[in-house]
RNA sequence: GGGUUCGUAGCUCAGUUGGUUAGAGCGUUCGGUUCACAUCCGAGAGGUCGGAGGUUCGAAUCCUCUCGAACCCACCA
């Protein structure tokens, strides 16, 4: 047989996965029985992190491709249940933001479709993205189970999540929240903690007066929702106030305002006196709440689209910078602010939506599902946040990289309940006891239709390891569950992870993974970070296009080290994509040399000791060994780069360069035809189980010369005896 | 305010529990080969491992301090 010169992947990768997805070994037989040890195999389960299916694959899927794969192929060929479960994640308000810029982008506004017409419309687009996502899985090598894939909208998944809302209801753990909630006034949205951010701001101070106060604050134009004047108990300064009502000149006149003391007043900042405004800013909020006999309710001055309301006086309808300005002004005016007293560069952190940027507007809202994260459930047992706590205290999960349990348990130490509820169109429906109440009895219509809302997406998503298993094949969840490592991102370890580990727990009683793998952001050539709906993508297809997946997947895992960040770059690529060649061409020559000088079959013997003829055959062997040893333990050590590098070292300097070099001679000097077959053999045995160890990180080629191997010693390298 | 990571060859980065002449890819210099390799092989140049101090027989690796870069968390108006 006649091998190309030089290998082109292109031609056969397609190919190789149809063998392998067609031979049906991604499907994992379920032949182990429990307990499960190390001598028989046992199950070995990754829940794929669904991509959202909102866009094209990133380099950044192509990397947890890459890892992932590695650790599937590598216990599927050690001959264990290797179960990769794949999936794709409708992604609520990320693909609602996506989408959103979509229409925008097509000239066309959300509030003019009539919503089932845009719910559809979502699914389509969704949909269509879900099926060019799991053909890039493909492309990529990922040998996960495609008979088990799932969708985060499949009937069966919903019917989990409602179940979990139930349960949660029924511990008294989810309740509809009279609270603050993060409102983003773009997206018309709440948003969780987790999806704000903090961006440092240079606003002015304003020093208002409040008849006898002079009060500090960044944000004059809440004034109108204030309900108190708070002081620090231990102020002398303002000790007499306290407990009473003075009498303040405002811009809307005359008003008389409570002064408590709180401990939570600085005395040091601005004035040490600090007006209350509930509605609109958490501190505040909580003031109130340890004060909730002495001093009113919250008012609410904002409206949900960012503009003042009817309390605001002749400022109402305004948007909240222009009515600060006119306020400012008019308060300079009647006297209430002295306009020297403003400091200028005052630096503060400012909440914005993760998405957009929109400041954040604490507000007031009662129709809001929170799940509490630090209570106990009324049927018993640990708060959703000791659950997890003490999983990882336990060494239950282990993290990879350690660090990340600390970060992990810190911030487990600072949780405010969850806010689930999004007032987006796309995602699944909180479900509604007003409107089942509605549809039982035809009587009931006075009630206000409250809009309808959806479920934060992580809070299907955090339910998907067992949620998948539940609901794939009979049994799998007992034989699957709890699964063996969890490999995503940092960046998702609050938003995902955090949310898995504890409703997983919650739910079935187990973590839902023994190990927690993170990898860094594969950042672009100017080290920004890469995301959907900010478009800067690289097209990992294309690289495959050119250069191979095989190329690709061996050049992410070279630039890996666990929890950090890499920079793509195409060279990389291409120092890996002649490696695929140096593998190509010395098979080339192995096979050659079998070809022409093998005269028996001897190959087939077990004891490949019997065909030593040299020192070099010593050392090869040797080598080789000890590379298999060393690979093995990288790979069960989360070490990829290592085992990646190794097998690299070896195949090119040790295996191409000295060894098979020296064969050259070696066969030429031989006396009997014999000894040049048992060299050749041994090229072909160094050469086989070479393949095998290259299998995980770059699978088509390798199962590509396994394919054309005299020696095989199964269907396919894919499932082919991992080297002891 | 608290925390984390990084700073190693011209560039991009490895270096797991401290141990002989500190590594890879790309780049670069010289030589060879085109008889598996639109190439490949051999040899070389290039690093006081951010800085200072300490622990140790021995530190890029551990400790303290310090400089520089990035990031995460946090309700200071």
């Amino acid at each position: 047989m006649e091998l190309e010169k030089a290998y082109n992947p292109k031609e056969k990768e397609g190919e190789i996965y149809q063998m392998w997805e067609k031979g049906g070994y991604f499907t994992p037989k379920k032949t182990h029985k429990k307990p499960f040890d190390k001598t028989q195999g046992r199950p070995f389960t990754i829940i794929m992190p669904p991509p959202n299916a909102n866009g094209a694959l990133h380099i950044g899927h192509a990397l947890f491709v890459t890892l992932q794969d590695i650790m599937i192929r590598y216990h599927r060929m050690k001959g264990d249940s290797a179960l990769w479960l794949p999936g794709a994640d409708h992604a609520g308000f990320e693909t609602q933001v996506v989408f959103d810029k979509k229409l925008e982008k097509e000239g066309r506004k959300k509030s003019e479709i009539p919503k089932e017409q845009l719910l559809k419309e979502m699914m389509d687009f969704t949909l269509s993205n879900k099926q060019i996502m799991e053909n890039q899985l493909r492309k990529l090598g990922a040998s996960c189970d495609w008979t088990r894939a799932k969708f985060t909208l499949d009937d069966d998944i919903v019917k989990v999540v409602y179940s979990t809302f139930e349960k949660l209801k029924q511990d008294g753990l989810i309740y509809k929240g009279n609270r603050l909630v993060n409102w983003c006034a773009k997206h018309q949205t709440t948003l969780s903690d987790v999806e704000i951010k903090y961006e440092e701001r240079t606003d002015p101070l304003y020093y208002i007066k409040y008849g006898p106060f002079k009060l500090a604050t960044v944000r004059p134009e809440t004034k109108f929702g204030d309900t108190a004047i708070a002081v620090n108990p231990k102020d002398n300064r303002y000790k007499n106030y306290v407990g009473a009502e003075v009498e303040v000149e405002t811009i809307l006149g005359k008003a008389k305002i409570k002064v408590i003391a709180d401990e939570s007043v600085d005395m040091e900042f601005g004035t040490g006196a600090v007006k209350v405004t509930p509605a609109h800013d958490f501190a505040d909020y909580e003031t109130w709440q340890r004060h909730k006999n002495e001093i009113p309710g919250p008012k609410i001055v904002i409206d949900k689209y960012g503009k003042m309301n009817e309390l605001a006086g002749p400022y109402a309808g305004m948007k909240i910078l222009e009515a600060r300005e006119k306020i400012v002004a008019d308060m300079i005016a009647k006297g209430l602010l002295d306009e020297k007293e403003i400091d200028k560069n005052y630096k503060h952190n400012v909440a914005v939506c993760y998405k957009c940027g929109t400041v954040i507007e604490p507000t007031l809202m009662d129709n809001q599902w929170f799940v509490k994260m630090t209570e106990k459930p009324a049927s018993g047992g640990l708060s959703l946040r000791d659950l997890a706590v003490e999983a990882v205290k336990n060494q239950e999960i282990k993290f990879t990289p350690q660090r990340f349990e600390k970060i992990f348990l810190q911030w487990m130490e600072n949780l405010r309940d969850w806010n689930i509820s999004r007032q987006i169109p796309w995602g699944i429906p909180i479900p509604d006891e007003k409107s089942k109440l509605k549809t039982q009895k035809s009587k009931i219509t006075t009630e206000e239709n409250e809009p309808e809302q959806v479920f934060d997406t992580w809070f299907s998503s955090g339910q998907w390891p067992f949620a998948t298993l539940q609901n794939t094949q009979k049994g799998d969840f007992e034989y699957f569950y709890p699964t063996s490592v969890m490999e995503t991102g940092a960046d998702i370890l609050f938003f995902w992870v955090a949310r898995m580990v504890m409703l997983g727990i919650y739910i079935t009683g187990k973590a839902p993974f023994k190990d927690v793998y993170l990898h860094g952001l594969v950042r672009d050539k100017d080290k920004q970070k890469m995301s959907k709906s900010k478009g800067n993508v690289v097209d990992p297809l294309g690289t495959v296009e050119q250069h191979g997946a095989d190329a690709l997947r061996m050049a992410l895992v070279f630039a890996n080290s666990p929890g950090q960040d890499i920079a793509f770059s195409e060279d990389k690529i291409i120092a890996q994509k002649r490696f695929a060649n140096k593998i190509w061409n010395a098979s080339r020559f192995v096979l050659q040399q079998a070809n022409t000088l093998q005269t028996s079959d001897v190959w087939k013997s077990p004891d490949i000791g019997c065909l030593i003829e040299s020192k070099a055959d010593e050392e090869i062997l040797k080598a080789l060994q000890e590379t298999s040893k060393e690979v093995t333990k990288d790979i069960e050590t989360f070490q990829f780069h290592e085992a990646a590098q190794k097998i690299y070292h070896f195949f090119w300097h040790t295996f191409c360069d000295v060894y098979i070099e020296q064969t050259k001679s070696q066969i030429a000097n031989c006396k009997s035809q014999n000894e040049k077959g048992n060299t050749a053999n041994i090229l072909l045995y160094v050469l086989r189980e070479s393949l095998k160890l290259l299998h995980p990180f770059m699978p088509f080629i390798t199962e590509q010369i396994y394919q054309m191997l005299p020696n095989k010693d199964a269907k396919a390298l894919i499932i082919a005896p991992w080297p002891e």
